[in-house]
DNA sequence: GTCTATAGCAAGATAGAC
DNA sequence: GTCTATCTTGCTATAGAC
């Protein structure tokens, strides 16, 4: 591996782990071990080399995202995303970015997160509405606002995980939100086909 | 106003725009106008000042949750919460901290914050339970769980109203929420007596 | 309690040789 | 492309007089 791709990606962890205004360009050539003047010779400054990080993790997160696209059961695809393993003390890697005030004031730093958001919220949005279409979920919720609560609440899920230093609030906020989304089912739909009833 | 309390009150203000880290006691001293001399004469270090901000912060929006405690409907209480207006693009001042390393790695700073969410977590509790048990919302349905949802639904918003730099994110969030627990009315209760429908 | 002076060290580069 | 040396500025204090 070269050393323009060691340094993405070691930026890419410390921006995970510490965020960008608090990661120094001597941590990212200690940990990846690329000497100083490579590390200017390819990146001018620690922005230029957090906006090619920024993009590296964004471009991780989408393919997960896409799993809301897949085909089958639009509830049970809204469900395998609302339930995926995630590692909630770390947060993520994407939503961390907007409480780092020299991202969240940096059009430029800012603009690939609010792009990623906007895609996940579009497969958000259209696996809803196939499930209103499905008769899986009343027709009078609306996508798009839904679409923002269930992205706030793993957003939020972190907040409070880390908050607590345990996941335990995360996984109650999550399966709340699902509890909520199978209460919100069209009235008099038979429910007796839910699969995982205790 | 003495120098201590506008020290607290300068470094709230200051934890609360751009977090600990990225707060230097410089940026303290020159927007309260208090001397070199005088910060370290109250606060020996930078984080004994920090921690009495937070503490600080974290007593400006324990009342607030309160309203959850109050008498009256429960519901109503509930959606009063929720709705209450709130800057979305500025996030939340105690939320806030858990994305910061350096409190997040410090148990002492973390530690109000902690606190503070639990005792939101029991007033959302209680106030769910009551609904529950007013035949508002149905009986299956988790108050812990659900407590942790609605927070997060709250938490994450600011993230997703401060990536696209627009409340209506924050907004759509909460809203979308709304329209859940008012979907998880028990099955066959009239639901006529709903006061704001289009 | 408040002031000014000073200090040690890290951040974030720049310069110029190899 | 990579190396070492150097630079300026700001952070986080400490010292000691008033």
């Amino acid at each position: 591996m070269g050393s323009r791709e060691r340094l993405v990606e070691t930026m890419s962890e410390l921006m995970w782990e510490r965020g960008y205004a608090d990661t120094s360009p001597r941590e990212v050539r200690q940990r990846s071990g690329v000497g100083q003047g490579s590390m200017y010779h390819h990146f001018p400054t620690k922005r230029d080399l957090a906006l090619a990080a920024l993009e590296r993790n964004v471009a991780d997160l989408l393919p997960a995202a896409s799993e809301l696209d897949g085909r089958g059961d639009p509830l049970a695809r809204i469900e395998a995303y609302l339930m995926r393993s995630r590692d909630a003390l770390k947060g993520c890697k994407v939503g961390r970015m907007t409480q780092d005030p020299q991202v969240r004031e940096d059009p430029v730093l800012l603009a690939p997160v609010a792009a990623a958001f906007a895609r996940v919220h579009a497969s958000w949005v259209a696996a809803l509405r196939e499930a209103v279409a499905a008769g899986e979920l009343r027709d009078d919720l609306d996508p798009e606002r839904l679409a923002h609560t269930l992205m706030a609440v793993l957003q939020g899920g972190y907040v409070l995980a880390i908050a607590q230093q345990d996941p335990g609030p995360f996984d109650d906020a999550r399966a709340g939100a699902l509890d909520l989304l199978r209460a919100a089912a069209p009235p008099g739909r038979d429910d007796t086909t839910q699969t995982d009833r205790k």
